[in-house]
DNA sequence: TTTTTTTGGTGAAAAATTTCACAAAAATCA
DNA sequence: TGATTTTTGTGAAATTTTTCACCAAAAAAA
């Protein structure tokens, strides 16, 4: 299948806020509530999860549980994904323990910084290495993401070493665009962009 | 003027990325470097800018300062914008000193939390208060926008509260979506759902 | 000076995405 | 039972966004 990143983006929010209406014991959801928690129309979730084979029933909705599941397993979430965090910051080291990965099945099994000094001080019960030991890590714990949070000037030189080192896919804190392999998926988040956005947006 | 939020995005990370380039002491750039810089053809780049009535020079480019200082103008990126922080847990604290808003602008200039434990733990030159002073404090400081880094289960209290105080901009970085007034803009920043999102990309 | 090359500007075309409209199915109600 | 309501599924229409094609201008080269 051929989604769009809107969709896929879509999708995944839809999974995640699955997991929120799973806990409150409700069994059925409809694409007009589904849109509500995502700012989309019902219209759009409808022909997103029909994208992806998954049908609803009529006049109940989804099955939020089985809708959960099919996503799961139609995006691959399902499973366990291991991550590691290069650069620990502030920023690094509080997504070390950052608890929602977890809970949604990204474990984070190592941290990197090129201080071991800052390896020294740092309190954690994940595993911490100078960037050297980068190469064996990776692959001796099978690491499939890496995120970045060193500042801008070193970003691609680190995505370059994490991709040399068979990380594909890559989360980037740094406000710099790191450019990749093809295979090799990137996504950016880069706080001061979305503050620019709002005040873009607020104007005035 | 009506741009689309790709094309606000897309300038305002231009805009940033000027910022890096003026650092070098280069003059000119080129529509088709800075769609290197961005992921994007050199087309949509110069369209995004022709929408906002900026032009460059035949077989130069665009002059770096000068498109700088257009843009900030014209997307009011130029001043600078008081905001604040509400939830101080790892990734607040993290954040209250984070130097790259303020180099962009962006001070912030009050942290908030509910613990008046945690606020006199906290180590930061910024001022921290209890929630309950956040009216008196957004007031007198002028704090136009928030950023909330408290638990899924109250980001939407919180941006009710913020939106009452008078905040017109909010990113957000829990979990839930928020749901805003229609006259404030709110920009979601969901980490987990960025790896989920990186997850589905590389499938298997 | 003339030609060639590079780079921006922009209306038109193409592609992508979203919205609409409405049939079909199931629950509810009279 | 039969009418009514609600909600999905989806092809078609509408809208939005991106890309293309080509001109003009200016610099560089010949």
């Amino acid at each position: 299948m051929d989604l769009s990143n809107n969709t896929i983006e879509r999708l995944c929010r839809i999974f995640g806020h699955l997991g929120a209406i799973e806990k409150t014991g409700v069994e059925f959801v409809s694409s007009a509530e589904l849109a509500g928690a995502l700012g989309a129309t019902s219209y759009t979730v409808r022909k997103d999860l029909s994208l992806l084979g998954i049908t609803g029933f009529t006049r109940k909705g989804y099955e939020v549980s089985s809708l959960k599941k099919e996503l799961g397993s139609k995006l691959r979430l399902a499973g366990r994904r291991k991550a590691c965090i290069v650069g620990l910051g502030r920023l690094g080291s509080a997504l070390l323990d950052y608890e929602k990965f977890q809970e949604d099945g990204f474990e984070i099994v190592a941290g990197f910084d090129r201080s071991v000094n800052k390896l020294e001080r740092i309190r954690t019960h994940i595993e911490v290495y100078p960037v050297g030991s980068m190469k064996d890590v990776i692959k001796e714990k099978g690491i499939e993401m890496g995120i970045i949070t060193v500042p801008g000037e070193h970003a691609q030189e680190v995505a370059d070493r994490l991709t040399g080192c068979g990380v594909r896919g890559i989360l980037n804190f740094s406000p710099v665009e790191v450019s990749v392999p093809d295979k090799v998926v990137s996504v950016n988040m880069d706080f001061t962009n979305a503050l620019r956005f709002i005040a873009a947006k607020l104007g005035g």
